[in-house]
DNA sequence: GTGCTTGTTTGCGCCAGCGCAAAGAAGCGG
DNA sequence: CCGCTTCTTTGCGCTGGCGCAAACAAGCAC
C-alpha cells in the first residue's frame, strides 16, 4: 500500500516483473517492504545471512568482495529497477558480497519465504530472474576474459565506458560520470592499483580524452576512449608507463 | 521413449529436474532429444545461433571462449548431470561461448521453445534453473576475485583442487586427474601462459606436491596444495621465479 | 621401426605494472 | 579561517611474470 504509482511503474519494467499482469504485479508490489539506506551505508554486508531480495528503486550502490588480506574487489554498480543481493537463491544463506550504497537509496524488500511464494504462484518471475541472471553472468563472463586477457589501460576504457552507460550524465564540457568515484574505485573494478589508474587517467587528461577531479570524471572523446578498450587492431599496446613518462 | 532409466535417474538428481514428480520428469525426459559427440568436436562454437539448453550425461566438455586476438579463456568444464549451453535465456541469442568436448559425450537437448514450454508448465524447473546458476555465479565471482588479487601459484593450486574434486580418481600413487589436461588449458583457466604453469607444476614437482606427465596430473599432496591456495598466513607469497630457479 | 604432430621444458632478457613514500590539493566541520 | 581527513599525484626502484627460441619427449599414423 505504501508504493506509489511511480514505484510500481519502476517494477513493472524491471527485471524481476516484466510480462505480469496488472494485477500479479499488484500483488508483487504489495508483498513488498520499502527500505532507505543513508550515502555509504550498507544494504548488507559480506558474510552475513541473506535471507532477502532487492530490486533499487532510487539511488546506486556498489557490490563488493573483500579477502581475507583485505584486498577488496568491485563486482557491479546497481542502479535503478536493477536486482541485487538475490542470494537465497543458493544453498549456504550467506552474502558473499557488500551492498554499500554510494548514495542515498531506497529499494524494494522482499523475503526469502515471500519471494518463494511469489515464485510458485507467478511462474514468469523464475523465468524473469533467470533472465536476470543471464545477463549479469554474461558481464561478468566478459570482464573476467578481459582482466585475464587485456592490459590494464584497456580495462580501465572499458569500464568507464560502462560507466558512461549506466550513469552518464550530458554535460557541455563533455558525458560526466554522475556519481563518486575514485581512483581506487577504479582499481577495485579493473584488478589494478590506485596509483597505476591514477597514471593511466592523468596520461588520458594529457591528451584531452578525460577531465578529472575530486571523485569526478567526464569522458570529454568517448569515441577515442572506445578505441582504447575495444579496437583489436592499431594501437593494440597503449602501456601505462610509456603514456605516463612523457 | 529413447532414455533408459539410467538417463532419467541422472536427470532426477540435475539441477534442471530437481523435486519433480515423476510424471513430470518423464514430460521431461519425453521432450529431450539425445546427442553424441566425440572426442575433440563441439556440442556448439562461440558465435553460432543459441537455441537449445544442454544437459550433460556422460562424457566430460569444457567451455571457453577465445578473443578477436586469438587469446583463450576456459571458464569451466561440465560433468555429468550438469547444465551447459542455456543461452536462449538471453536476449541475443547467441553463444558467447564454444562447447569442446575433452572425450566422447552424450547430452539431453531441449529446444528454447521446448524448454519454455516445459518452464511454463512446471515452475520448479525455472527455479532450479536458477539454483544453478546462482551456484555457477559464484564460482564464477570467486575466479574473477582470485585472478584480481592472487599470484599465479595460488590460481593454479586452486584450478588443481577444483578440478580434483570434479574429475579426480584415486589411484595408488595419488589423486588423478581423470581427463586430459595440458599446460596450455590450465593457462587458460588461471590467466596466465603455459610458460609459467610449466614452471610451476615443475616446482611443485620437485617438492613432491605433483606428479606430472603428458596431458596428466596427479596431486601427490593435496594437503600441500591447498595450503598453497587457501592458506591466508604464512608463506603467502611462493613466488614463480623463485621456486623456479633454485 | 620412421616421421610427424603435439605437448613439455628451460635459459634468458625484458618490461608492464606494482607499491612505497612523500608531497600536494580538495573538501568538510567547526 | 584552521585543521583534519580523504583523495590524488609523482618519483623511483624493483620484480613477477611474460614470451621468444630452441631443444626435448611422448604418442600416433603408417
Amino acid at each position: 500500500m505504501i508504493e506509489t504509482s511511480h514505484a510500481i511503474a519502476l517494477l513493472r519494467v524491471t527485471g524481476l516483473a516484466r510480462n505480469l499482469k496488472p494485477n500479479e504485479l499488484a500483488a508483487v508490489a504489495d508483498a513488498a517492504q520499502l527500505r532507505e539506506v543513508d550515502t555509504g551505508a550498507f544494504f548488507f554486508e559480506q558474510g552475513s545471512a541473506a535471507d532477502e531480495v532487492f530490486v533499487l528503486n532510487r539511488g546506486r550502490l556498489k557490490l563488493s568482495e573483500t579477502t581475507p588480506q583485505r584486498h577488496r574487489v568491485l563486482l557491479q554498480f546497481v542502479g535503478p529497477g536493477e536486482l541485487f543481493g538475490a542470494t537465497p537463491f543458493a544453498e549456504d544463506q550467506v552474502h558473499p558480497v557488500s551492498a554499500q550504497t554510494v548514495r542515498w537509496c531506497q529499494a524494494f524488500v522482499w523475503s526469502g519465504k515471500t519471494m518463494h511464494e511469489l515464485m510458485i504462484s507467478f511462474p514468469q518471475i523464475p523465468i524473469n530472474l533467470l533472465y536476470a541472471q543471464s545477463r549479469r553472468m554474461r558481464e561478468l563472463q566478459h570482464c573476467y576474459r578481459e582482466l585475464a586477457t587485456e592490459p590494464v589501460g584497456r580495462r580501465v576504457a572499458h569500464a568507464l565506458m560502462r560507466l558512461a552507460t549506466e550513469a552518464g550524465w550530458k554535460t557541455e564540457a563533455g558525458l560526466l560520470i554522475d556519481m563518486p568515484l575514485s581512483h581506487q574505485d577504479l582499481a577495485e573494478m579493473t584488478g589494478t592499483t590506485l596509483y597505476t589508474v591514477c597514471r593511466v587517467l592523468r596520461a588520458w587528461k594529457r591528451h584531452g580524452l578525460v577531465d578529472i577531479g575530486r571523485q569526478r570524471v567526464t569522458i570529454l572523446h568517448a569515441q577515442g576512449l572506445s578505441a582504447i578498450a575495444d579496437d583489436p587492431g592499431s594501437r593494440t599496446e597503449w602501456p601505462v608507463c610509456d603514456a605516463a613518462r612523457n
